[in-house]
DNA sequence: TCAAAGATACATGAATAATGCACTTTATCA
DNA sequence: TGATAAAGTGCATTATTCATGTATCTTTGA
């Protein structure tokens, strides 16, 4: 029981973009080898997270020479919920279809299990990003000086 | 992001008995065959699990012939949360620790996602192995007419 | 003392996540 | 207009974790 890497990326790069983010001349987009050299990542993987934050309009991607990313909305648009849930994937978190179990038909725990999985999602869906960047100073000095 | 068919068959073996504990008169202990036999579930992993399930002191094993194992506690003293807790393992759900991840110590979301976590326990405690037993007699039925 | 039950340890198989590799497409700049 | 730097795409491989299997030991009642 915990996300995936995956997901932890996409957060990860949503930061990266998020701490950058008031600098209103950034001339310069943010490349997926950035991230890679930031983090110490795969630049395969990343390139995956990325391609998916923008097929969710978080991003807005750019091919070609001088190319790169850069948020699509303002940080405080993006909920931590709708990110986690888009990139973990919704399934349940526990299996009760038909025949896997035959309690099924008289069991109440998948109901209860998924109203659970609710409430943590709600939770979720009182921050956004600019909750994760409230020591963004920090946060730009850490990843300017990583690589 | 989906519980381990191990805590899911905790959960079920827990449930039969429950569903068992009526009869007061009960002179047959349940067996590992019986849960595999109802669920069409392997004996080893099953096992595994009543083996956890009586070091954590729910049910009560006992070995040799007519052996056997039953729960040790009245069904309303069994809170979900600490059952799914104990045989899920209660790890952080996101990896933050260092050096994994350089933007640690300026980093917001393993606190959001810790505490999020500790809500979805927190409304699982709200309910016991007694709000998975109300339809008892049809569960009763299904597991008599199974094997 | 035998057989039926759980306890234990180790080995194997399966599923999925993570990563790697090769190649394509697109945009920019010299 | 061609070289280059970027993301996009598909497939292959590796790693990890979960699930299951095999074998043997221990306990206990008949």
């Amino acid at each position: 029981m915990q996300l995936k890497k995956y997901t932890d990326y996409g957060l990860r790069i949503l930061m990266y973009l998020g701490a950058h983010e008031t600098h209103a001349d950034a001339p310069k987009l943010t490349t997926i080898r950035d991230i890679c050299e930031t983090f110490g990542l795969s630049a395969n993987h990343v390139n995956k997270v990325v391609h998916h934050l923008g097929r969710l309009q978080l991003i807005e991607t750019r091919r070609g020479k001088n190319g790169g990313f850069f948020l699509a909305k303002a940080p405080g648009e993006i909920t931590l919920d709708y990110v986690i849930r888009q990139l973990e994937g919704d399934e349940p978190w526990i299996e009760c279809h038909n025949p896997y179990c035959v309690a099924l038909p008289a069991c109440e725990l998948n109901g209860i299990v998924a109203r659970g999985k609710e409430l943590f999602y709600e939770y979720l869906a009182q921050f956004t990003l600019n909750d994760l960047l409230k020591k963004q100073g920090q946060l730009r000095q850490i990843f300017s000086t990583t690589p």
